[in-house]
DNA sequence: TTGAAAGCGATACCAC
DNA sequence: GTGGTATCGCTTTCAA
């Protein structure tokens, strides 16, 4: 049998309602009282029936947060943030990994919104429709972690758009004039939008004329960047290619050393992420790194200080972190 | 306000009762009806308050699972096999990231106990002393994953033991005859024992004596991988290297890369754990892969069956899978 | 087949 | 400071 308050109670001879002052922190109590209660608590092997004590608080302290399965490797380090920051103000995170298959993406949704929630958190997850429309319907508090859904839900991500700015300044300073983007083709998450519409915007600064072909490639996989270089042929039409992330990074990299195109010499790649793959590879790529982990801190704050609208857009900073992997073209 | 049993019962004008046993599809209630309540349910955007139900149930088909955030990169796939037959069979994962901050560490698996849970997995976790003392003294079921603890708790994992004699009598076959393990020198998680030992009959079984020099490596890093080449220098002293680890032999592989060493002419590498980290490679790492998913499964499936006791100990399948990194010796 | 009522364990309000 | 007591939402006997 599980030990509870009115067991404590009785043993030490006070009521119910002093032990749950006592081993909450709140109200009022003597300290000489407390002490032994807590002693005693932890001797009979006491845990706090957490289900008992939500279903009688109204207020949850819970966050939920939805992780996609399709391994994106920055997802530990959103959590990670996360984790260090509920745990320092108080918070509890209740992790849920979704597939994408979606019947059963509806359901682990459901079974998260039975735990009575402060706000759910969702890690770049391409939620489907009606898989949001459950979310939005129940009136828990949406966040969006790295992938921004304009004036829907609040979000924090890195400046996709900026971001694109940034690396593009950094190619064209080394001599680079034509430049491929692989991996945003997406018609459908706003980051893919944004940094399509970075890429253009911020080629038009210099004054070239993008080439429509050279932005290809939709899904967020190693095979994408090998099908590019594939695709593409040899020699490349273009001296610089930007993966969309890390892992398709590493397939540009390795279709590159497939089809004999040596990095840098004759192709230069800049990746966006910037996680610990970057480091594993030969030479190290060149990378914009995303801060994750402030991501997941930020998350928490926010919730925390209940400060979000549905048009709260919170930007992190970016890092250009070159690598081996970006050639000066003379 | 959120809606309740009782104001669907209100509504429908039957007891809260009733609405029980047709939303949880348990004890007598005439089709008819059911059908009635579990529409208006739906049209009023009902959520159970499982804490509640929770409370009100002694039994939980809640599991806890415990995760170390040093990124082993197939806790994943674990977890994955863990949730598919958890959707199946109708439990629910409490997934918990554990630091290797003890203090947080403790805080953690205390907030976890706090719900009532049918068992904590852990996944290759090396608890410390203090928190695997909090684990045991609550009455919970405990299981391992990945990671043996010998007639402490019941485990599922690979046959590391036999592993280490398929890799070592593929390489003999191979003809090597000087070999290395690299990262299984701990002297402290089983697996690790039962890798060197496994490694050192292996070899025992052709007549090689091994040389405890050979043996090295603490830590499941990338940087382990390189430091060991820079360790064994330039001729190596061996003609094949374990990595007992993906990311250890990407570090192998990176190191032999940056000191001229070619794989697999000048050094064969084997890795164990097979993950998708093996692919990205060049050449692919040839690797001993395990089974995670299934162990994830196996973990549900015996949790659900109630049938574990700690001597368990249960073993899936491994694979070798032939990459680029072995070379035949002559 | 359905309903009334008694918990489950913790919290909070209100007296004392 | 401390103790009684209603309450949270759901489940589950036991009667009807």
């Amino acid at each position: 049998m599980t030990i509870t308050i009115k067991d404590i109670a009785n043993k030490a001879g006070i009521s119910a309602a002093s032990v749950s002052r006592i081993l909450t922190n709140r109200g009022r109590f003597s300290e000489k009282t407390a002490q032994r209660i807590r002693q005693l608590a932890n001797d009979m092997g006491y845990y706090k029936n957490q289900s008992a004590a939500d279903l009688s608080q109204k207020e949850s302290r819970v966050i939920g947060v939805l992780v996609p399965t399709t391994h994106t490797n920055f997802a530990d380090e959103i959590i990670k943030g996360m984790q260090n920051k509920a745990f320092e103000l108080g918070y509890e995170l209740l992790i849920a990994f979704v597939e994408t298959n979606s019947q059963q993406q509806i359901q682990t949704v459901k079974s998260l919104l039975s735990r009575q929630l402060l706000a759910v958190v969702m890690l770049a997850v391409d939620i489907e429709d009606s898989v949001f429309d459950v979310l939005t319907s129940a009136d828990v508090h949406l966040l969006s972690v790295s992938n921004q859904l304009n004036n829907v839900i609040p979000s924090i991500s890195s400046d996709n758009y900026a971001m694109m700015h940034t690396i593009v300044d950094y190619l064209y300073d080394h001599g680079h004039r034509q430049m491929a983007l692989i991996g945003a083709s997406n018609p459908d998450p706003i980051v893919a939008v944004l940094r399509r519409q970075g890429f253009i915007d911020a080629l038009a600064d210099h004054g070239i004329t993008y080439n429509p072909d050279f932005i290809w490639g939709v899904e967020t996989a190693y095979q994408t960047g090998l099908d590019a270089i594939k695709k593409f042929g040899t020699p490349l039409p273009f001296t610089a290619v930007i993966g969309s992330a890390d892992i398709i990074s590493i397939g540009l990299l390795n279709g590159a050393k497939d089809a004999d195109i040596v990095v840098p010499n004759d192709l230069s790649i800049v990746t966006v992420d910037g996680t610990e793959l970057t480091q594993l590879t030969r030479p190290i790529l060149t990378a914009t790194q995303q801060n994750f982990a402030k991501m997941g801190e930020l998350a928490v704050t926010n919730i925390a200080d209940q400060s979000l609208s549905p048009h709260t857009v919170i930007f992190t900073d970016i890092t250009l972190n070159s690598g081996g992997t970006v050639a000066t073209i003379v």
